[in-house]
DNA sequence: CTCTTTTTTGCAAATCTTTCACAACTTCCC
DNA sequence: GGGAAGTTGTGAAAGATTTGCAAAAAAGAG
């Protein structure tokens, strides 16, 4: 049984570890198993890039040496489940792994077009 | 005044411990012993998640390895018994096990602000 | 024996996980 | 730029597991 009441939070989106629940925007969201494993694996080491063979050992116990496409298919109905946030909380680092990024307010004045605010 | 030591109650439902009766509506709803066994452990972790095989051991005393749906048979008269509410209040967890989930489930995000950090 | 309660049995249905085939993309090199 | 090679994204389908359920057998109680 599960005691520890840690849960990951920023302001769109919330992992409850104990009731393995998610919620985006405050709509409550359920995992799989396997989904919830692997998004705990993610925001446990949120900001930090986790390679895929660490991420099909810890949540598949896979060996270094197995082939599958599963994680992938994991990664894209985690990024649905985000809602329109997916990609950009789960990042791909190409040849490497994965990356929860927490969530990051719009850039400010980087380098966008003009945007005249008009003065009535 | 007489008193109830512990007593599970929401909107819908009331659950006397020391009586052994349930009252679905205000109407009352005699449950067989096991079915009030199975009740009382799940009712009284409200909220949580409690694994079948948590089940099996504090109501049944099977040991991990019984393979047995007699579980699931008393979970389906449970619903029943609990009216039109069976399914909202006994929520199934796949793979894990049930859920008595108050009526109304209680937001995990407060009201109006919301900016809550929770410790690793 | 009769009635109630509990468990088992055997599928059916629902759910979750993995694979597959191919499209899309990244990186590297010429 | 234009491949080539390797990596990742994706929808659909197969595979595997879990749960729901009805009916009947088994177990108790009076």
């Amino acid at each position: 049984m599960m005691m520890s009441n840690s849960l990951y939070q920023d302001s769109h989106c919330a992992v409850d570890f104990t009731l393995a629940k998610l919620w985006v925007d405050r709509r409550a969201v359920t995992l799989t198993r396997k989904e919830y494993e692997l998004l705990s694996a993610l925001t446990s080491n949120a900001g930090e890039i986790v390679p895929r063979g660490v991420l099909l050992r810890t949540v598949w116990g896979y060996g270094p040496d197995i082939r599958t496409r599963t994680l992938d298919v994991h990664i894209r109905r985690l990024r649905r489940k985000l809602g329109g946030y997916g990609e950009q909380y789960i990042e791909t680092i190409f040849g490497v792994g994965y990356r929860f990024q927490p969530w990051r307010e719009p850039k400010p004045f980087a380098a966008e077009p003009h945007v005249l605010r008009a003065s009535a």
